[in-house]
DNA sequence: TGCCCACGCGACCATTCGGTCTCAAATAGC
DNA sequence: GCTATTTGAGACCGAATGGTCGCGTGGGCA
């Protein structure tokens, strides 16, 4: 990997943080300077505008977010155990994230009325998250583990709602019990999609 | 009321839609101007700053929000059905709101670093607002509508986090389809709150 | 009707904005 | 070690930013 390639991954990591934080509009190329140690003229080496650096910057905060959220997924064979273990990840691997938040959040509010380009990273990336989600869920009807009538659909948003809401509660309050309350009541949630008698072999703590 | 109070309110009434869709830092002093048909001088002389009427316009969106979210509360009797209807406002009028969605979730993603003005008066809304669900979720539990142990706190965070995360996903997908998951869902929740008996007298359909 | 002051206009200010470009220095290939 | 190419600094650009101020005007009160 060449010098301008790490430099390049080096201002990325660095933009994430602050455009998590302050948002687009809120980040001004001095900000940038400032986080990266760069003039400029460094960073337009780089990047042609600050729009496209910012399309990196979230792509990097997303993958970052995915890869803590989705960690220890596989060890689980029940999904809905899998599910718990997702949602455990989300309360406990905040502070691995990129500072400011979930970058999904941030970027849907921030962007909701111009940039199209950073609202459709973030559409996406919010569709692929919904889809995996329900996936576990469908995967868990067909082996029986889930009840039938459940609809996957419905499912992954009340999951991911209730994280995302209690994430933003538990950013203006400056306090984590509203995660931790999400992520008890996700739990029972959770468990009462089992499909009867699905669960009966093994302790109800996920 | 004077010309110059019609005139300060008209301003911050057009303000609050463009601060609530765009953002403090979104926002600039144009935007403004053209919003609202006043040239510099003339919101200067209502405010002295940029940040003054932005604090104006958030508590003109929330007491309008909250208007709306409220209404007809007190038509029901019983806890539950009052926290029923409020979810059922919060889905059904939005479009009644001041344009860009809830101007609480804004403001917090939006100032959630600087702007201290700005976040401390976000997060006195949202207390408060915490605060008015715990206290149905009380009375109701004095009445004998609502079960024993329940946890009021807990109860009121589920609630608004489920609406508020429904409603991000909502604006990101263009679809109005999570919130009335979230309502038909908490639907079910608070239901599921009730004291056993309690609610057999009438319809589940609150 | 006449006065006066609240009001709003718009020119003006320093500063900062995102972005460009040139050039010297560091790097990489040989 | 020499050269060709990358790389990043930083001066510079025009536009836009938030904010000020003096002045003309018109609405409100006597």
């Amino acid at each position: 990997m060449s010098k301008g390639d790490l430099t390049k991954e080096h201002i990325v990591a660095k933009a994430a943080a602050v455009f998590n934080r302050s948002g687009f509009a809120g980040t001004s190329l001095s900000d940038l300077m400032a986080a990266t140690g760069l003039q400029k003229g460094g960073i337009y080496r780089h990047f042609k505008s600050k729009e496209e650096l910012a399309a990196a910057a979230f792509d990097h905060a997303w993958r970052r977010a995915s890869t803590f959220r989705w960690t220890g997924i596989d060890k689980h064979a029940n999904s809905i155990d899998q599910l718990k273990q997702f949602v455990a990840n989300f309360v406990d691997k905040r502070s691995e994230l990129v500072q400011g938040g979930c970058p999904v959040l941030n970027t849907a509010v921030d962007s909701d009325d111009g940039n199209l380009i950073l609202r459709d990273r973030a559409r996406k990336a919010l569709g692929a998250w919904l889809k995996r989600i329900q996936n576990i869920v469908r995967a868990g009807m067909v082996n029986g583990e889930i009840r039938k009538g459940v609809d996957p659909q419905a499912t992954a948003t009340i999951i991911i709602s209730t994280l995302e809401g209690a994430l933003m509660i538990g950013r203006l309050e400056r306090s984590d019990l509203p995660l931790k309350q999400a992520r008890e009541y996700l739990g029972g949630f959770l468990e009462s999609l089992a499909a009867s008698g699905s669960r009966n072999k093994r302790s109800t703590r996920g």
